[in-house]
Parts: C-alpha cells; sequence; structure tokens
DNA sequence: ATAATATATGAACATATATTCATATAATCA
DNA sequence: TGATTATATGAATATATGTTCATATATTAT
C-alpha cells in the first residue's frame, strides 16, 4: 500500500507520477507559504556568497564603515558597497551615519543567531 | 582616535585606505577559519535556491522519493535529482535504499535546526 | 563656494548555475 | 534473459549574478 504508482492530476492539471501520493498531499498541506519561502530562500542565497558572508562574520564582532569592510575582505568599496545593499535589502543589516561614515551592523540577534546556527552545522 | 584615516599594508602587500584599523585587526583575529567560512557560504548557497529550499522543507514534513519531490515541486524529475545530489554534497540531507525507490531526507536535526531559525528571521 | 572624502549606483562584462535532453546505471519483474 | 521502473549524470543552453569602471550624491573642511 501507498508503494504502488498511481497517476493523479497536479495543481496546474498535468499529470505526473507519484508514489506516495499521501506524503506529497501531507506536505502540500504543511508547507510554508510561498511568500515565506521566497523570502527565506533569498535569506539564504545573500548569505551563500562567500563574501557577503565574510562581511556579514565581520559586522559579528565589531560595527564598521565600508572602507573597514574593503579593507577586511580585499575587496574594492564599490563592490562591498553592492554587497552591503543586498544584505540591507533583506534588512540583515541596518546601518547608521556619522558624518561623512556610515557604519554597518547586524540588524539584530536573529540574524546573529541564524550565523551562529549555520556554524554549528557546518561543524557538525 | 581611530576616525582618521590611515595606510597601511594589507595581507596581499597593498595600500588600503582604513578608518578603523583597531576594527578589521580585531576582526582578522577573532573571524572563523577560511575553511569553515567556505563550507557555511556554500550551505547557505545551497538552501538559497527556491526550488532546492522547498525540496528541504518537504523533506522537513516527511522522507520522499525523486518523484515525490517532482510532483511535489512541478520540477522534472532529472532536475530533482540534479539538486538532491547538491543537497547531498553538502551533508544536508541523506537517503536509503528500498528497492528501486530511493529515500531521501534531512540528514539531521541540525539542519532541521537551520530551517527552523531561518524562519525565525524571515517571519521577525 | 570649492575641494576632498565617503558612499552609492547604473551599465557592462565575465562567470556561475539551473534546467532540459539524451543517455546511463541499478533494481525488480515477467 | 529481457523489459520495465527509478534514479543519476554529462553536455548544452539560457539565465542569473558579482565585480569593475565611471559617475553621482552627500557630508565636511578650507
Amino acid at each position: 500500500m501507498g508503494t504502488a504508482r498511481a497517476k493523479f492530476l497536479d495543481e496546474d492539471g498535468c499529470r505526473v507520477r507519484v508514489v506516495h501520493l499521501d506524503r506529497v498531499e501531507k506536505a502540500r498541506r504543511e508547507i510554508i507559504s510561498e511568500r515565506e519561502l521566497a523570502r527565506l530562500s533569498l535569506t539564504f542565497k545573500v548569505l551563500g556568497d562567500p563574501n557577503r558572508l565574510t562581511i556579514a562574520m565581520a559586522l559579528r564582532i565589531s560595527e564598521m564603515c565600508v572602507c573597514d569592510l574593503a579593507a577586511f575582505t580585499g575587496l574594492s568599496e564599490s563592490a562591498v558597497s553592492h554587497q552591503l545593499r543586498r544584505l540591507k535589502d533583506l534588512a540583515l543589516i541596518k546601518n547608521r551615519r556619522d558624518g561623512q561614515v556610515i557604519y554597518y551592523a547586524l540588524d539584530d540577534e536573529h540574524v546573529a543567531g541564524l550565523l551562529e546556527v549555520g556554524l554549528e552545522q557546518v561543524r557538525e
């Protein structure tokens, strides 16, 4: 039971082969919303670039400005600025201006927590 | 103090402008290893694709085979198989064979935890 | 005002990557 | 054994993406 292939119509009206229709339907009921999934994948994607992750890791240690981060990463200041924007678009970092200098920091403890849990996973 | 721009040589011997040399050097001392950073960014990157994340989220709910995941995601079985390999390369998922069917599941609780913490971040 | 400094941004290019298609492998069934 | 089913994989293509370069904006100093 459950292991025999069945034919059924999926949500787009296409005929699709399935072994475990019960599992697929359970997953359909329990999956997170399309919107949350898009946002979450974007969050992971943004942290998935080595240079952006290096920037995030640096900000975990200390608030920094663009040229600090450029010196730290070895990237150009322009490249850092572009990457900071992507981190900011997803609210992973925040900034404050002090005169000409703009200081960047992790947005909140959730972000630091995500990096921390990621590190645990990588360290096994 | 610390706010005046200074010239200094970075690790590659290039002259780089820096405002907060102290912060850059502190970050250099406290940053995680190159190897861990590479592994972590790869982990985030792999979860950063909407289709792979959908697969991971489905596996959080139930063990599934390739054609189940194809039906669930709307991707071809080939595309799912390619994506499963990427998830497996990073030890985010594991599999077991039962006859012709290969069942995929999240590798361990660390992975589920990472997805959970990511969701919290996205939900604010 | 003018110059200098810090950061941001648009376009372009070079690289990375996800899917498709064809084919290969592996297991079961007749 | 030969046929069928489930999954894997290599090559190719189309798209996405990160950096560079040139330029724009914003703040401070002279």
